[in-house]
DNA sequence: AATGAATGAGTCTTCATTCAT
DNA sequence: TATGAATGAAGACTCATTCAT
């Protein structure tokens, strides 16, 4: 195993608690209330001594906003039993997606801000690479599509059109939850998505037995 | 008759640059961008002028929005044949917006933004009059399927939720088509979300009969 | 009798106005509160207007403070009984400033300002023709207290000095009241202040006479 | 042993700066000639490095008033011989008070404002704080003419309300001399006010033999 | 004579970034 | 490494004064 010195160890302490206090910031007040001398305060370090972990407050946002996109990935995948039928998994990464939005609501917002950045011409380049995330998770949502289809689970389609519009379903529900103030309680609104998508299913039986799994 | 004195045109004029700057503004670079000097400049008139318009800056960016969102609620509606059948309805309020949304990238971006802004819940009371439009907007869609529902068009679903599912998709087909340079023609992606709805709403034995009509 | 144009009658309440206005504005919100809109507004004249009466808002301050100090010794004078004792005058000097200071707040915190505005060495010139009023003021105390000491109803004393220092007590007690949104109804105070200055009086027997008459 | 550190010297030194320059100011110009960037080049600081300093300019300048304040009360209570007559303590108070006033204009003149602000019913409570050192001095002048009264060197009297005078007394001499650009020298008015209060407090019978003292 | 739209200088305050220690 | 004092650019908003109508 590799030896990993003292300073190694700080410094990716540092990054940590920088990191961590970025995305609490965002997700309780937005981009707005993200100023290094917040941060610093609440990382335990001080606002000049976060320039030697980052670049700049840009930097270090983007590299806020790519971990939450991690975890959110690593959330989901761990839920998800590989082993089973395309409707079953299709169901798994829905519930684990609505509850992780619905835990962290900084994945939530963040997912929106994101959104908002990309479809700034001018700052396209500088957020890219979060799109690589989306791409990975849209790609995962379209495998189990195609499997369905390929099975005659489901009713033939564009399974790449597919995955995107039943990610946007899910983060768009999970807004509404927010902004409303939803009275619904999550697994209500989540069987209601689901219902919705079982209108893909060329067999009604499938739904049925999917459901007694949860 | 009215009589429109020349201080009213003059009024009316500088508001409306004011608006349109603010706008373009908005839709260019974001909130941030939004400065009173800047929006002054662009429209012709000096920081200091602006007061006379509109009380302070959050005024005039909600009236903007406010206009952003009447002027796409119209266009929607110019484009809907109220007499005709649901489903063609539904395809006329899709393709409406979808092009409403392509020629004014604004009113995506800003739509983004108000989604954003509305997630903060400190300050939600300050633009939660722009639900309203929304409102309105997610009513007619609703209707479109209660119709449809009731004549057996569509499946029996929560109309509910479908319209906000629906309204989400166009949104979010729009914005994927500004992030993503979209390769596809406007009308290719709009007929393949029809398609897509289609697939999840229209009841099966009924599907021949309506298809002529589109 | 002269005859007066409409104009100069229409010029004369234009100025009036004005002055009012300000003369309101600076007892309920001190002069920062003075701005041209506000003058305006409440005289019933436009902004712009106003500068066909005064070269500038100093010069209607100005105006408006000498208005207030020609008021005040007008109010003064006209309670005073120019035939009777010297005592007794004083007295009467005392209440009716007393009251005249009470009546109108603004003449009091004007005469604060007043004393503000001189204090400054480089803008003393401005306000020095303000100094007249309380100059003409202080004569006609110093006359009165000359008239006993001749009489020996006082004893000896610099009667400049003691008619300064009077004045300075009847207006510090005034705005002590004003301050502590004083206690003591007015008369009380008033007496309290007679009675302090009594002790001027060498033969206590005129105290009691004059006493007689409030 | 305090350890002084060399954070604390700088941070201390550059509060003094900002005081004194506010205070010099204030005293100069008034207070609408203190803004944030000319308190700053008057202490050798930039605008925004005043606000380590102080959370804003309200702040700062209460910091200043009361600076002076406490200076003012420390200056005088240093020339009063506690053991000594009341009389002649009374006069070692004028005297400290007079000189006290003479060479520092500007604390004269921040009493003049700060009575200003006081009268302003809405803009109290921000500087009532300021008023307790006036009441402590007051109460210092009123134990002495207590003292006075009790030993019948006065005449018996309402000791809250001849403190009040005296003081105000004091202060208007002072301010006398700095609007009239004074000919007299200092001693001269300083000893023709105490000439009057003695008029004013002192019972004629015990006259002669404390005036031995002074 | 009067208006009131427009100007633009002036004010407070915030914050990313730098740099001496 | 780390600090945090200091900078300076920016931004919202106010208001006396001007001037075309």
């Amino acid at each position: 195993m590799a030896h990993v010195s003292r300073k190694e160890i700080l410094q990716n302490f540092r990054t940590r608690s920088l990191l961590e206090a970025t995305r609490k910031i965002i997700a309780a007040e937005g981009f707005d209330a993200v100023t290094m001398e917040r941060v610093g305060s609440e990382a335990g370090i001080t606002k000049g001594g976060i320039y030697l972990y980052f670049r700049n407050k840009n930097q270090m946002i983007l590299a806020a906003l790519e971990e939450i996109a991690t975890e959110m990935l690593r959330e989901i995948e761990s839920q998800v039993d590989s082993k089973a039928q395309s409707w079953t998994r299709l169901c798994q990464v829905v519930r684990a997606q609505m509850e992780s939005m619905e835990r962290h609501k900084d994945l939530l917002r963040t997912l929106l801000l994101v959104r908002w950045l990309l479809s700034d011409q001018r700052e396209r380049k500088k957020w890219r690479r979060l799109l690589q995330y989306r791409e990975r998770h849209l790609n995962r949502l379209k495998a189990i599509l195609d499997d369905g289809v390929r099975q005659k689970t489901f009713y033939p389609m564009d399974t790449a059109r597919g995955a995107f519009y039943i990610n946007e379903m899910m983060i768009s529900t999970a807004l509404r939850r927010m902004v409303d103030l939803s009275q619904l309680p999550l697994t209500k609104e989540t069987e209601g998505l689901i219902q919705f998508l079982a209108l893909l299913l060329r067999d009604k039986k499938h739904f049925q037995k999917s459901e007694e799994k949860t």
